[in-house]
DNA sequence: TTGTTATTGCAAGTTAATTGCATTAATGGG
DNA sequence: CCCATTAATGCAATTAACTTGCAATAACAA
């Protein structure tokens, strides 16, 4: 699979690709995304994008439609919530989360391979996994 | 570490070591989880042990003291619930679970030592990782 | 420009899980 | 056994992330 880096332009054709439509929320939703370097709740995301308290919902179903086309990766924390980060299509990959601030660094290990053939074997379909690691960083402790 | 089966009187020393009592609905509950061969909802759990739907409450609580101690673990679910299953004390372990019956099976592989070697060398301290696979079982296809 | 249809805004709903507080019950010492 | 201490419970209310319904609006392409 080819991999090609997420830009606004990129961004725009997944878009168009997925006959889905390129709003103004959206983008500024995008823009907002491009401004971290870490993953962030959806309530991170509306404020850093400046929007009104009602448009959470409008950020939810953004982060929906971008995990549907790929370019959003949802992070599972430990309490349940769920963190969200931009992605180029096709990276599949897993992090270290510091608990309290969600700085988060790469984890380039990934069992996928060896899963999907155990879970066959085991009579599984329709394979998913998940594997973070979470911890306090430096700049927390 | 020594790993000893779990059983009613191997629970209640546990309780015992760890400063908790041991009550008519903790071992109700207990019992409850004893009868099942998957992690369970704590709906579920009261259900089973027969409980009013009032004591939804107690089964949590329930089910915090037991993970404080090390005798239920948590299984996180795609959707961020939670089921839980008795453990013996010191057995980590992760799982393959349906995602539609929550049939378990044992997934005999961690990276626990490797995560947390990548994890403290990246500044991370009190580590923690998940691993689970989720997928369709046989039955439920 | 216009018609179609996806997207949005707003309000309300859902639900797993938690919390506060008054009551009850387990425990250990005497 | 009895009592004092304090943990556990029962009940009601709350939290908070996320979802849903529906009417109004905006994107797109014809
Ligand atoms: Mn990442
Ligand atoms: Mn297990
Ligand atoms: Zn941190
Ligand atoms: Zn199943």
């Amino acid at each position: 699979m080819k991999r090609l880096k997420l830009n606004t332009q990129r961004i725009r054709s997944c878009l168009k690709e997925s006959h889905l439509r390129s709003t103004r929320k959206r983008e500024c939703i995008l823009e907002a995304l491009l401004t971290f370097d870490r993953p962030v709740s959806a309530e991170e995301l509306r404020d850093r994008a400046d929007l009104p308290k009602s448009d959470l919902v409008t950020v939810y179903r953004t982060i929906e439609a971008f995990l549907g086309i790929g370019i959003v990766q949802g992070i599972p924390l430990e309490d349940g919530k769920t963190i969200y980060e931009l992605t180029d299509p096709g990276d599949h990959h897993h992090h270290f989360v510091c608990r309290k601030c969600h700085k988060t660094e790469r984890l380039d290990l990934c069992l996928a391979g060896e899963l999907e053939k155990k879970a066959r074997k085991l009579g599984f379909s329709d394979i998913s996994h998940v594997m973070e690691v979470y911890g306090s960083c430096e700049d927390c402790n």
